[in-house]
DNA sequence: TCCCAGGGGCCGA
DNA sequence: TCGGCCCATGGG
């Protein structure tokens, strides 16, 4: 948590997950969202909500392996195209669906992750308030590993699950409190114990860390106006070898 | 020209 | 269980 408010304090609210339909900050409250400072009433949140499920869906699944600059592309496609709807995704052949992402790279294999991924929602009933997928069966789904699933539970759905993805592991890494060959499940035991059990948290966190892996902790990182230096172990060691 | 980006499936050791 | 390879576009 110490970590978390350091990030926090130096880039601010991330407002995760950056939905096309709501682009801005969500709001903890239970009767609705924010937007740009508005409150939506929940009845509106319910016709909303179809929309932002399968949005993050999506998102979480183009973003695999690439750029959300390039998915923002394929998703801005989908929306100009009318694609962004479940029954539209499953009915057009798949190489149109591929067609359509392309910008995100990966498009054939992608297209046929989200006929997968949208069939599973459609048929549970996921895309209604209330119905939550189970993890264990979207990782029985072709395409959803442990990060896409995690990221469409805590993003799409609130709940709270630490998403552990490239840049969760170097900057923790380089932190010194996790190792490098410590598997998905050994971190989010880890995560999932020391944090409170808040999804916001959980979301502003991840959020956070894109964030600073974009800004600092890079392949190649950029550690002189880094926020976390001072607790960091590779920085400790660089300038041991440096200076 | 090369590297990197919010992974996951598959296969052989 | 784990390393290596494949999938592919686009920006820096």
């Amino acid at each position: 948590m110490q970590i978390y408010n350091k990030l926090l304090e130096e880039y601010g609210p991330q407002g995760w997950w950056p939905v096309y339909s709501l682009r801005n900050t969500l709001g903890r409250d239970d009767r609705g969202y924010f937007v740009s400072g508005v409150f939506i009433e929940t009845n509106y949140r319910a016709s909303l909500r179809k929309s932002t499920i399968l949005e993050i869906a999506v998102g979480a699944i183009l973003t695999q392996n690439t750029s959300w600059i390039n998915v923002e592309k394929a998703i801005d496609n989908l929306v100009k195209d009318n694609l962004m709807d479940p029954n539209i995704i499953l009915k057009i052949p798949q190489d149109e669906l591929a067609n359509a992402i392309r910008p995100s790279g990966y498009y054939n294999q992608k297209a046929k992750k989200l006929k997968i991924l949208t069939r599973y929602l459609l048929d549970g009933n996921f895309y209604e308030d209330g119905n939550i997928p189970n993890r264990e069966n979207l990782l029985e789904l072709w395409g959803i590993g442990e990060e896409t699933a995690d990221s469409i539970l805590l993003y799409a759905y609130g709940v709270p699950l630490f998403v552990i993805d490239e840049y969760t592991r170097r900057i923790f890494g380089r932190l010194g409190i996790l190792e490098s060959t410590q598997s998905y499940k050994e971190i989010a035991e880890v995560l999932n114990r020391e944090l409170e059990k808040d999804f916001i948290v959980y979301q502003e966190y991840h959020a956070l860390i894109v964030k600073h892996a974009k800004e600092h902790c890079r392949t190649k990182p950029d550690c002189l106006k880094c926020v976390l230096r001072e607790e960091c172990s590779f920085f400790q060691n660089v300038q041991v070898y440096t200076y």
